[in-house]
DNA sequence: CTATGACCGGACATCACGTCCGGAAATTAC
DNA sequence: GTAATTTCCGGACGTGATGTCCGGTCATAG
Protein backbone atom coordinates (compact mmCIF):
# COMPACT_ATOMS: atom_id res chain seq x y z
CA UNK A 1 0.00 0.00 0.00
CA UNK A 2 0.95 3.30 -1.02
CA UNK A 3 2.03 6.06 1.65
CA UNK A 4 -0.13 8.77 1.47
CA UNK A 5 0.78 10.77 4.20
CA UNK A 6 3.89 12.64 2.82
CA UNK A 7 2.90 13.71 -0.22
CA UNK A 8 5.62 15.64 -2.76
CA UNK A 9 4.21 18.42 -3.90
CA UNK A 10 7.17 20.81 -5.41
CA UNK A 11 9.70 18.91 -6.65
CA UNK A 12 9.39 19.90 -10.48
CA UNK A 13 12.98 20.41 -11.28
CA UNK A 14 15.16 17.65 -10.12
CA UNK A 15 15.07 14.46 -9.39
CA UNK A 16 15.62 14.18 -4.83
CA UNK A 17 18.70 13.58 -3.70
CA UNK A 18 17.92 10.60 -1.78
CA UNK A 19 15.81 9.37 -5.11
CA UNK A 20 18.38 9.37 -7.39
CA UNK A 21 21.01 8.28 -4.53
CA UNK A 22 18.70 5.09 -4.04
CA UNK A 23 18.60 4.19 -7.90
CA UNK A 24 22.36 4.37 -8.20
CA UNK A 25 22.88 2.36 -5.04
CA UNK A 26 20.75 -0.47 -6.05
CA UNK A 27 22.27 -0.34 -9.86
CA UNK A 28 25.47 -0.66 -8.09
CA UNK A 29 24.89 -3.86 -5.97
CA UNK A 30 23.08 -5.27 -8.72
CA UNK A 31 26.12 -4.78 -11.01
CA UNK A 32 28.21 -6.37 -7.73
CA UNK A 33 26.22 -9.47 -8.39
CA UNK A 34 23.37 -9.35 -6.10
CA UNK A 35 20.73 -10.51 -7.14
CA UNK A 36 17.60 -8.38 -6.64
CA UNK A 37 15.45 -11.18 -5.04
CA UNK A 38 17.14 -11.45 -2.05
CA UNK A 39 18.41 -7.64 -1.54
CA UNK A 40 16.91 -6.01 1.33
CA UNK A 41 15.42 -2.82 1.99
CA UNK A 42 17.65 -2.14 4.64
CA UNK A 43 21.18 -2.90 2.44
CA UNK A 44 19.73 -0.65 -0.61
CA UNK A 45 18.97 2.06 2.00
CA UNK A 46 22.23 1.96 3.90
CA UNK A 47 24.36 1.31 0.21
CA UNK A 48 22.43 4.73 -0.33
CA UNK A 49 23.44 6.34 2.36
CA UNK A 50 19.47 7.01 3.52
CA UNK A 51 17.24 6.07 6.37
CA UNK A 52 15.04 3.26 5.44
CA UNK A 53 11.87 4.89 5.90
CA UNK A 54 13.28 7.60 2.92
CA UNK A 55 12.89 4.53 0.99
CA UNK A 56 9.51 4.13 1.05
CA UNK A 57 8.53 7.81 0.85
CA UNK A 58 10.27 7.74 -2.66
CA UNK A 59 8.88 3.93 -3.64
CA UNK A 60 6.00 1.74 -2.92
CA UNK A 61 8.05 -1.37 -2.74
CA UNK A 62 11.16 -3.33 -4.83
CA UNK A 63 9.02 -3.94 -7.58
CA UNK A 64 8.08 -0.01 -7.31
CA UNK A 65 12.04 0.48 -7.34
CA UNK A 66 12.43 -2.12 -10.09
CA UNK A 67 10.01 -0.18 -12.64
CA UNK A 68 11.91 2.83 -12.32
CA UNK A 69 14.99 1.11 -13.12
CA UNK A 70 13.13 -0.66 -16.11
CA UNK A 71 11.90 2.71 -17.67
CA UNK A 72 15.28 4.28 -17.88
CA UNK A 73 16.52 1.84 -20.48
CA UNK A 74 13.10 1.91 -22.34
CA UNK A 75 15.36 2.56 -24.87
CA UNK A 76 13.57 0.66 -27.29
CA UNK A 77 15.41 -2.12 -29.01
CA UNK A 78 12.45 -2.77 -31.09
CA UNK A 79 12.75 0.13 -33.13
CA UNK A 80 16.29 -0.74 -34.16
CA UNK A 81 15.42 -4.03 -35.21
CA UNK A 82 12.02 -3.16 -36.90
CA UNK A 83 13.98 -0.95 -38.56
CA UNK A 84 15.21 -3.82 -40.84
CA UNK A 85 13.31 -5.46 -43.25
CA UNK A 86 14.19 -8.74 -45.48
CA UNK A 87 15.32 -7.13 -48.23
CA UNK A 88 18.20 -5.97 -46.33
CA UNK A 89 19.91 -8.68 -46.67
CA UNK A 90 21.45 -11.07 -43.21
CA UNK A 91 24.36 -8.85 -42.77
CA UNK A 92 22.34 -5.73 -41.85
CA UNK A 93 20.63 -7.69 -39.94
CA UNK A 94 23.63 -8.84 -38.34
CA UNK A 95 24.27 -4.77 -37.90
CA UNK A 96 20.83 -4.49 -36.34
CA UNK A 97 21.33 -7.48 -33.51
CA UNK A 98 24.88 -5.82 -32.78
CA UNK A 99 23.06 -2.63 -31.89
CA UNK A 100 20.74 -4.98 -29.45
CA UNK A 101 23.46 -6.81 -27.68
CA UNK A 102 25.69 -3.30 -26.84
CA UNK A 103 21.62 -1.98 -25.39
CA UNK A 104 21.72 -5.12 -23.26
CA UNK A 105 25.45 -5.14 -22.45
CA UNK A 106 24.95 -1.72 -20.68
CA UNK A 107 21.75 -2.60 -18.99
CA UNK A 108 22.87 -6.11 -17.95
CA UNK A 109 22.30 -6.02 -14.58
CA UNK A 110 18.78 -4.26 -14.28
CA UNK A 111 17.87 -6.38 -17.27
CA UNK A 112 18.81 -9.64 -15.54
CA UNK A 113 16.77 -8.61 -12.15
CA UNK A 114 13.97 -7.88 -14.66
CA UNK A 115 13.95 -11.02 -16.00
CA UNK A 116 14.24 -12.79 -12.21
CA UNK A 117 11.16 -11.30 -10.95
CA UNK A 118 9.29 -10.91 -14.20
CA UNK A 119 9.41 -15.49 -12.82
CA UNK A 120 7.12 -14.22 -9.99
CA UNK A 121 5.98 -10.93 -10.05
CA UNK A 122 2.82 -10.56 -12.41
CA UNK A 123 3.65 -6.35 -13.07
CA UNK A 124 7.15 -7.05 -14.28
CA UNK A 125 6.13 -9.55 -15.98
CA UNK A 126 3.48 -7.70 -17.92
CA UNK A 127 5.99 -5.36 -18.62
CA UNK A 128 8.42 -7.54 -20.00
CA UNK A 129 5.41 -10.00 -22.12
CA UNK A 130 4.39 -6.04 -23.56
CA UNK A 131 8.46 -5.23 -24.63
CA UNK A 132 8.48 -8.95 -26.49
CA UNK A 133 4.60 -8.70 -27.83
CA UNK A 134 5.98 -6.18 -30.22
CA UNK A 135 8.75 -7.86 -31.35
CA UNK A 136 6.93 -11.38 -31.49
CA UNK A 137 3.71 -9.55 -33.21
CA UNK A 138 6.10 -7.97 -36.01
CA UNK A 139 7.79 -11.26 -37.15
CA UNK A 140 5.23 -13.13 -37.30
CA UNK A 141 3.42 -9.95 -39.66
CA UNK A 142 6.93 -10.50 -41.59
CA UNK A 143 6.86 -13.61 -41.97
CA UNK A 144 3.65 -14.23 -43.23
CA UNK A 145 4.40 -11.26 -45.37
CA UNK A 146 7.45 -13.11 -46.96
CA UNK A 147 5.52 -16.39 -47.33
CA UNK A 148 3.01 -14.46 -49.12
CA UNK A 149 5.84 -13.21 -51.27
CA UNK A 150 7.02 -16.92 -51.95
CA UNK A 151 10.64 -15.74 -50.51
CA UNK A 152 10.12 -17.78 -47.23
CA UNK A 153 8.48 -21.33 -46.99
CA UNK A 154 4.80 -21.47 -47.44
CA UNK A 155 5.12 -24.69 -44.74
CA UNK A 156 7.06 -22.49 -42.10
CA UNK A 157 4.24 -22.23 -39.22
CA UNK A 158 4.90 -18.55 -38.77
CA UNK A 159 3.74 -18.82 -34.30
CA UNK A 160 6.03 -21.82 -33.70
CA UNK A 161 8.91 -20.19 -35.71
CA UNK A 162 8.50 -16.67 -34.09
CA UNK A 163 8.40 -18.61 -30.61
CA UNK A 164 11.82 -19.82 -31.45
CA UNK A 165 12.97 -16.80 -33.08
CA UNK A 166 12.06 -14.06 -30.21
CA UNK A 167 11.97 -15.97 -26.91
CA UNK A 168 14.96 -17.71 -27.72
CA UNK A 169 16.63 -15.10 -29.31
CA UNK A 170 16.37 -12.84 -25.96
CA UNK A 171 17.02 -15.66 -23.87
CA UNK A 172 20.37 -16.39 -25.98
CA UNK A 173 20.92 -12.59 -25.56
CA UNK A 174 20.29 -12.05 -21.88
CA UNK A 175 22.94 -15.78 -21.32
CA UNK A 176 25.41 -14.03 -23.68
CA UNK A 177 25.75 -10.38 -21.87
CA UNK A 178 26.14 -12.33 -18.83
CA UNK A 179 28.16 -14.77 -19.60
CA UNK A 180 29.59 -14.20 -22.59
CA UNK A 181 33.29 -12.26 -23.63
CA UNK A 182 32.29 -8.83 -24.82
CA UNK A 183 34.93 -9.17 -27.62
CA UNK A 184 32.59 -11.56 -29.14
CA UNK A 185 29.59 -9.27 -29.40
CA UNK A 186 29.85 -9.49 -33.37
CA UNK A 187 30.06 -12.87 -33.50
CA UNK A 188 27.69 -13.35 -30.96
CA UNK A 189 25.40 -11.00 -33.30
CA UNK A 190 26.58 -12.53 -36.47
CA UNK A 191 25.69 -16.02 -35.58
CA UNK A 192 22.16 -14.99 -34.31
CA UNK A 193 21.67 -13.50 -37.37
CA UNK A 194 22.31 -16.02 -39.47
CA UNK A 195 20.17 -18.45 -37.58
CA UNK A 196 17.50 -16.70 -38.10
CA UNK A 197 18.18 -16.24 -41.87
CA UNK A 198 19.16 -19.38 -42.92
CA UNK A 199 16.68 -21.21 -40.06
CA UNK A 200 13.78 -19.48 -40.51
CA UNK A 201 13.63 -16.55 -43.28
CA UNK A 202 15.54 -18.31 -46.32
CA UNK A 203 15.06 -21.85 -45.36
CA UNK A 204 15.88 -23.48 -48.39
CA UNK A 205 13.49 -24.97 -50.96
CA UNK A 206 14.47 -28.62 -51.20
CA UNK A 207 14.02 -30.74 -47.83
CA UNK A 208 16.16 -33.28 -49.62
CA UNK A 209 15.75 -35.54 -46.29
CA UNK B 1 18.32 -42.64 16.45
CA UNK B 2 17.35 -45.71 14.38
CA UNK B 3 16.84 -48.89 16.26
CA UNK B 4 19.35 -51.68 14.88
CA UNK B 5 17.59 -54.55 17.00
CA UNK B 6 13.92 -53.65 15.33
CA UNK B 7 13.55 -53.94 11.16
CA UNK B 8 12.04 -50.85 9.82
CA UNK B 9 10.83 -53.03 6.79
CA UNK B 10 7.29 -51.13 6.89
CA UNK B 11 9.12 -47.93 6.11
CA UNK B 12 11.97 -49.13 3.41
CA UNK B 13 9.33 -49.93 0.76
CA UNK B 14 7.53 -46.78 0.28
CA UNK B 15 7.69 -43.06 1.41
CA UNK B 16 5.72 -42.25 4.10
CA UNK B 17 2.58 -40.91 3.95
CA UNK B 18 2.99 -37.39 4.82
CA UNK B 19 5.77 -36.57 2.50
CA UNK B 20 4.02 -38.45 -0.31
CA UNK B 21 1.42 -36.35 0.44
CA UNK B 22 3.54 -32.88 0.50
CA UNK B 23 5.04 -33.88 -2.44
CA UNK B 24 1.54 -34.40 -4.20
CA UNK B 25 0.02 -31.26 -2.98
CA UNK B 26 2.64 -29.10 -3.72
CA UNK B 27 2.43 -30.01 -7.29
CA UNK B 28 -1.68 -29.92 -7.82
CA UNK B 29 -0.71 -26.24 -6.62
CA UNK B 30 1.69 -25.38 -8.95
CA UNK B 31 -0.13 -26.99 -11.49
CA UNK B 32 -3.06 -24.64 -10.55
CA UNK B 33 -0.90 -21.76 -11.35
CA UNK B 34 0.31 -20.62 -8.23
CA UNK B 35 3.92 -19.39 -8.36
CA UNK B 36 6.16 -21.57 -6.53
CA UNK B 37 7.70 -18.03 -5.24
CA UNK B 38 4.87 -17.21 -2.89
CA UNK B 39 3.44 -20.29 -2.24
CA UNK B 40 3.98 -20.97 1.68
CA UNK B 41 4.67 -23.48 3.93
CA UNK B 42 1.45 -23.00 5.64
CA UNK B 43 0.02 -23.69 2.41
CA UNK B 44 1.57 -26.08 1.03
CA UNK B 45 0.93 -28.17 4.60
CA UNK B 46 -2.72 -27.19 4.53
CA UNK B 47 -3.54 -28.32 1.00
CA UNK B 48 -1.48 -31.79 1.90
CA UNK B 49 -3.71 -32.20 5.16
CA UNK B 50 -0.73 -32.27 7.44
CA UNK B 51 0.65 -29.92 10.31
CA UNK B 52 2.88 -27.34 9.35
CA UNK B 53 5.86 -29.15 11.86
CA UNK B 54 5.35 -32.42 9.72
CA UNK B 55 6.61 -30.37 6.56
CA UNK B 56 9.94 -29.50 8.21
CA UNK B 57 10.48 -33.30 9.87
CA UNK B 58 10.42 -34.12 6.01
CA UNK B 59 12.24 -31.20 4.12
CA UNK B 60 14.78 -28.62 5.07
CA UNK B 61 12.81 -25.76 3.53
CA UNK B 62 11.19 -24.84 0.36
CA UNK B 63 13.83 -25.54 -1.81
CA UNK B 64 14.86 -28.76 -0.10
CA UNK B 65 11.15 -29.49 -1.54
CA UNK B 66 11.75 -28.51 -4.95
CA UNK B 67 14.79 -29.93 -5.71
CA UNK B 68 13.07 -32.95 -4.32
CA UNK B 69 10.50 -32.94 -6.77
CA UNK B 70 12.69 -32.23 -9.74
CA UNK B 71 14.72 -35.19 -9.04
CA UNK B 72 11.59 -37.03 -9.74
CA UNK B 73 11.45 -35.72 -13.65
CA UNK B 74 15.07 -36.29 -13.90
CA UNK B 75 14.05 -38.25 -17.32
CA UNK B 76 16.64 -37.34 -18.96
CA UNK B 77 15.77 -35.47 -22.77
CA UNK B 78 19.82 -35.88 -22.59
CA UNK B 79 19.30 -39.15 -23.23
CA UNK B 80 16.96 -38.97 -26.08
CA UNK B 81 18.73 -35.97 -27.98
CA UNK B 82 22.21 -37.13 -27.48
CA UNK B 83 20.88 -40.26 -29.39
CA UNK B 84 20.53 -38.18 -32.06
CA UNK B 85 23.25 -37.54 -35.06
CA UNK B 86 23.54 -35.47 -37.69
CA UNK B 87 23.55 -38.20 -40.25
CA UNK B 88 20.13 -39.31 -39.32
CA UNK B 89 18.75 -35.95 -40.61
CA UNK B 90 15.88 -33.27 -39.80
CA UNK B 91 13.01 -35.34 -39.64
CA UNK B 92 14.56 -37.41 -36.86
CA UNK B 93 15.67 -34.35 -34.88
CA UNK B 94 12.16 -33.36 -35.28
CA UNK B 95 11.14 -36.38 -33.79
CA UNK B 96 13.57 -36.70 -30.59
CA UNK B 97 12.10 -33.21 -30.22
CA UNK B 98 9.07 -33.71 -29.90
CA UNK B 99 10.02 -36.62 -27.37
CA UNK B 100 10.89 -33.70 -25.53
CA UNK B 101 7.84 -31.58 -25.45
CA UNK B 102 6.04 -34.28 -24.09
CA UNK B 103 7.96 -34.94 -21.42
CA UNK B 104 8.48 -31.07 -20.65
CA UNK B 105 4.78 -30.81 -21.07
CA UNK B 106 4.28 -33.83 -18.58
CA UNK B 107 6.30 -32.20 -15.84
CA UNK B 108 5.27 -28.28 -17.17
CA UNK B 109 4.71 -26.81 -13.83
CA UNK B 110 7.53 -28.47 -12.09
CA UNK B 111 9.45 -26.95 -14.99
CA UNK B 112 8.21 -23.26 -14.66
CA UNK B 113 8.84 -23.66 -10.61
CA UNK B 114 12.69 -24.52 -11.60
CA UNK B 115 13.24 -21.77 -13.50
CA UNK B 116 11.15 -19.79 -11.13
CA UNK B 117 13.48 -20.22 -8.69
CA UNK B 118 17.01 -20.51 -10.38
CA UNK B 119 17.07 -17.00 -11.08
CA UNK B 120 17.15 -16.30 -7.42
CA UNK B 121 18.61 -19.36 -5.37
CA UNK B 122 22.23 -20.97 -6.55
CA UNK B 123 21.49 -24.74 -5.51
CA UNK B 124 18.19 -25.08 -8.28
CA UNK B 125 20.34 -22.88 -10.80
CA UNK B 126 23.27 -24.94 -10.52
CA UNK B 127 20.98 -27.88 -11.02
CA UNK B 128 19.76 -26.29 -14.17
CA UNK B 129 22.80 -25.25 -15.41
CA UNK B 130 24.14 -28.96 -14.75
CA UNK B 131 21.05 -30.15 -16.74
CA UNK B 132 21.90 -27.93 -19.82
CA UNK B 133 25.56 -28.14 -19.84
CA UNK B 134 24.84 -31.72 -21.16
CA UNK B 135 23.36 -30.27 -23.77
CA UNK B 136 25.76 -27.25 -24.51
CA UNK B 137 28.89 -29.75 -24.43
CA UNK B 138 27.19 -31.99 -26.87
CA UNK B 139 26.07 -29.71 -29.44
CA UNK B 140 29.89 -27.80 -29.35
CA UNK B 141 31.87 -31.01 -29.66
CA UNK B 142 28.81 -32.46 -32.83
CA UNK B 143 29.31 -29.25 -34.37
CA UNK B 144 32.85 -28.70 -34.33
CA UNK B 145 33.29 -32.76 -35.15
CA UNK B 146 30.61 -31.34 -38.65
CA UNK B 147 33.07 -28.41 -39.40
CA UNK B 148 35.85 -31.05 -39.41
CA UNK B 149 34.24 -33.37 -41.56
CA UNK B 150 33.16 -30.29 -44.38
CA UNK B 151 29.56 -30.77 -43.50
CA UNK B 152 29.66 -27.37 -41.77
CA UNK B 153 30.29 -24.03 -42.33
CA UNK B 154 33.65 -23.31 -40.95
CA UNK B 155 33.44 -20.26 -40.46
CA UNK B 156 30.48 -20.51 -37.91
CA UNK B 157 31.60 -20.06 -34.05
CA UNK B 158 30.05 -23.24 -32.51
CA UNK B 159 29.86 -21.25 -29.02
CA UNK B 160 27.47 -18.70 -30.02
CA UNK B 161 25.50 -21.50 -31.55
CA UNK B 162 25.44 -23.68 -29.45
CA UNK B 163 24.00 -20.48 -27.24
CA UNK B 164 21.35 -19.68 -30.07
CA UNK B 165 20.49 -23.30 -29.76
CA UNK B 166 20.71 -24.75 -26.39
CA UNK B 167 19.55 -22.01 -24.25
CA UNK B 168 17.16 -20.34 -26.99
CA UNK B 169 15.71 -23.98 -27.48
CA UNK B 170 14.92 -24.38 -23.87
CA UNK B 171 13.38 -21.09 -23.59
CA UNK B 172 10.97 -21.61 -26.72
CA UNK B 173 10.12 -25.00 -25.18
CA UNK B 174 9.26 -23.62 -21.68
CA UNK B 175 7.55 -20.68 -23.28
CA UNK B 176 5.70 -23.49 -25.50
CA UNK B 177 4.70 -25.91 -23.04
CA UNK B 178 3.22 -22.38 -21.13
CA UNK B 179 1.49 -20.75 -23.39
CA UNK B 180 0.80 -23.22 -26.77
CA UNK B 181 -1.61 -25.30 -27.69
CA UNK B 182 -0.78 -29.48 -27.05
CA UNK B 183 -2.28 -29.88 -30.69
CA UNK B 184 1.11 -28.13 -32.31
CA UNK B 185 3.39 -29.75 -30.29
CA UNK B 186 4.27 -31.34 -33.25
CA UNK B 187 4.70 -28.32 -35.41
CA UNK B 188 6.72 -27.16 -32.93
CA UNK B 189 9.72 -29.76 -32.79
CA UNK B 190 9.11 -29.54 -36.14
CA UNK B 191 9.96 -25.66 -36.43
CA UNK B 192 12.52 -25.98 -34.18
CA UNK B 193 14.35 -28.98 -35.62
CA UNK B 194 14.00 -26.93 -38.72
CA UNK B 195 15.54 -24.05 -37.68
CA UNK B 196 18.60 -25.82 -36.18
CA UNK B 197 18.95 -27.71 -39.16
CA UNK B 198 19.37 -24.81 -41.76
CA UNK B 199 20.23 -21.94 -40.03
CA UNK B 200 23.34 -24.05 -37.81
CA UNK B 201 23.98 -27.85 -39.27
CA UNK B 202 23.31 -27.18 -42.82
CA UNK B 203 23.82 -23.18 -43.49
CA UNK B 204 24.25 -22.90 -47.16
CA UNK B 205 27.46 -22.64 -48.33
CA UNK B 206 27.23 -19.44 -50.15
CA UNK B 207 26.51 -15.58 -48.21
CA UNK B 208 25.14 -14.60 -51.64
CA UNK B 209 24.84 -10.86 -50.15
C1' DC C 1 2.13 -54.78 27.30
C1' DT C 2 5.77 -51.56 25.88
C1' DA C 3 8.70 -48.93 23.20
C1' DT C 4 9.20 -46.68 18.92
C1' DG C 5 8.45 -43.69 15.24
C1' DA C 6 5.17 -40.64 12.77
C1' DC C 7 2.41 -36.99 13.39
C1' DC C 8 -0.08 -33.03 15.73
C1' DG C 9 -0.45 -28.56 17.61
C1' DG C 10 1.36 -25.00 19.50
C1' DA C 11 5.00 -21.80 21.51
C1' DC C 12 9.10 -19.33 20.35
C1' DA C 13 12.65 -16.41 18.44
C1' DT C 14 13.89 -14.06 14.25
C1' DC C 15 13.50 -11.34 10.41
C1' DA C 16 11.85 -8.44 6.60
C1' DC C 17 7.97 -5.62 5.24
C1' DG C 18 5.33 -1.58 5.13
C1' DT C 19 3.30 2.18 8.11
C1' DC C 20 3.48 6.12 10.92
C1' DC C 21 5.39 9.89 13.80
C1' DG C 22 8.11 13.44 16.01
C1' DG C 23 11.72 16.17 15.38
C1' DA C 24 16.18 17.89 13.06
C1' DA C 25 18.02 20.07 9.03
C1' DA C 26 17.89 22.30 4.88
C1' DT C 27 15.37 24.99 1.49
C1' DT C 28 12.25 28.41 0.11
C1' DA C 29 9.20 32.25 1.02
C1' DC C 30 8.35 36.62 2.96
C1' DG D 1 16.54 37.33 9.43
C1' DT D 2 12.62 34.90 10.48
C1' DA D 3 8.97 31.89 9.33
C1' DA D 4 7.08 28.21 6.69
C1' DT D 5 7.72 24.22 4.10
C1' DT D 6 9.89 20.19 2.46
C1' DT D 7 13.10 16.42 3.05
C1' DC D 8 15.09 13.29 5.70
C1' DC D 9 16.29 10.77 10.01
C1' DG D 10 15.58 7.43 13.49
C1' DG D 11 12.92 4.52 15.60
C1' DA D 12 8.49 2.28 17.15
C1' DC D 13 4.77 -0.64 15.58
C1' DG D 14 1.94 -4.39 13.73
C1' DT D 15 1.99 -8.24 10.56
C1' DG D 16 3.10 -12.40 8.52
C1' DA D 17 6.40 -16.03 7.23
C1' DT D 18 10.49 -18.91 8.66
C1' DG D 19 12.60 -22.47 11.00
C1' DT D 20 13.15 -24.73 15.70
C1' DC D 21 11.54 -27.25 19.64
C1' DC D 22 8.91 -29.95 22.51
C1' DG D 23 5.11 -32.28 24.93
C1' DG D 24 1.56 -35.29 23.75
C1' DT D 25 -1.38 -38.75 20.95
C1' DC D 26 -1.77 -42.88 18.37
C1' DA D 27 -0.83 -46.92 15.70
C1' DT D 28 2.13 -50.62 15.33
C1' DA D 29 6.02 -53.84 15.80
C1' DG D 30 8.28 -56.58 19.18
Amino acid sequence: MPSITRRRTANVGRPTSAEAEILAATQRLLINGANFTELGVQQISTEAGVARSTFYSHFRDKIDLLMRLATELMTSSFDVTSAWDPSDGVERLADAFLQVVKVYRKHAAVRRALAEVATYDATVRDFLSAELNQFTDWTIAVLRAEQDAGRTRADLDPVSATRMIVMGGERALVDHVTAGDPGSDAAFARELALTWWYGVYRRPADYSK
